[in-house]
DNA sequence: TCATTAAAGTTAT
DNA sequence: ATAACTTTAATGA
């Protein structure tokens, strides 16, 4: 049984909803709660000075938002968003403690959580670093559409917004347009009607 | 080459 | 209707 359910069941915490813009936890905010989103997804970012925004990652339904933090004394680094319209389930950090000691098995639930996002800060902060845009652009893509890569060519749609992929590999959203042309170009993605496929 | 600015068209809420 | 997103073009670092 995953952490969700134990904390539905023994309601000790309870279900929140949120609409599209709305604000989960902010940046600077000591964190108080473990959030678990049940529907919808949320975006972690930060603004520069002129309000630029970088996505850090954007967390979907099943997953947990900036759990790390309840186990170290810091305030959160980033925002995080509601992208849609949500449905997030939030427990004290003090019951989601004494929930993780009545029931040990969820620690294993909470390492699979944490794994999972340390592993895709290592993507990100990859992307990052390289320099040529399509080729930012082709390992998120790879990352989005998971390992099994070419079985089945342009089967995968993009579910992100070319502004968002701006926003999560550190580029202009027209530097975004022109690459993803490029591609279509060159036949590593199709475009239909807007719509990304890889 | 990419960021930036501006302007205009398109889609979503 | 209004805001968010997409696209093209021009300019500058």
């Amino acid at each position: 049984m995953a952490i969700e359910e134990f904390i539905i069941k023994s309601s000790v915490g309870r279900v929140r909803e949120y609409d599209a813009g709305d604000v989960v936890f902010s940046e600077g905010n000591l964190p108080n709660y473990y959030y678990q989103i049940i529907e919808g997804e949320v975006k972690l970012t930060n603004y520069d000075d002129d309000g630029k925004e970088a996505i850090q990652n954007i967390v979907t339904a099943g997953h947990s938002v900036g759990e790390f933090l309840l186990f170290i004394d810091k305030k959160y680094p980033a925002n995080a968003i509601a992208i849609s319209h949500c449905k997030i389930l939030r427990i004290s950090k003090l019951k989601f403690f004494k929930l993780l000691e009545d029931y040990p098995e969820l620690k294993m639930d909470l390492i699979r959580n944490l794994s999972d996002s340390m592993f895709l800060k290592f993507v990100m902060r990859q992307i990052l670093s390289i320099k040529d845009p399509a080729t930012k652009l082709k390992v998120l893509m790879d990352h989005l559409k998971g390992t099994q890569d070419e079985t089945t060519a342009f089967s995968f749609q993009i579910p992100l917004t070319r502004q968002q992929m701006a926003s999560l590999t550190g580029m202009r959203v027209e530097t975004t347009i022109r690459a993803l042309k490029m591609m279509e170009k060159e036949n590593i993605v199709k475009i239909r009607n807007r719509k990304i496929f890889y």
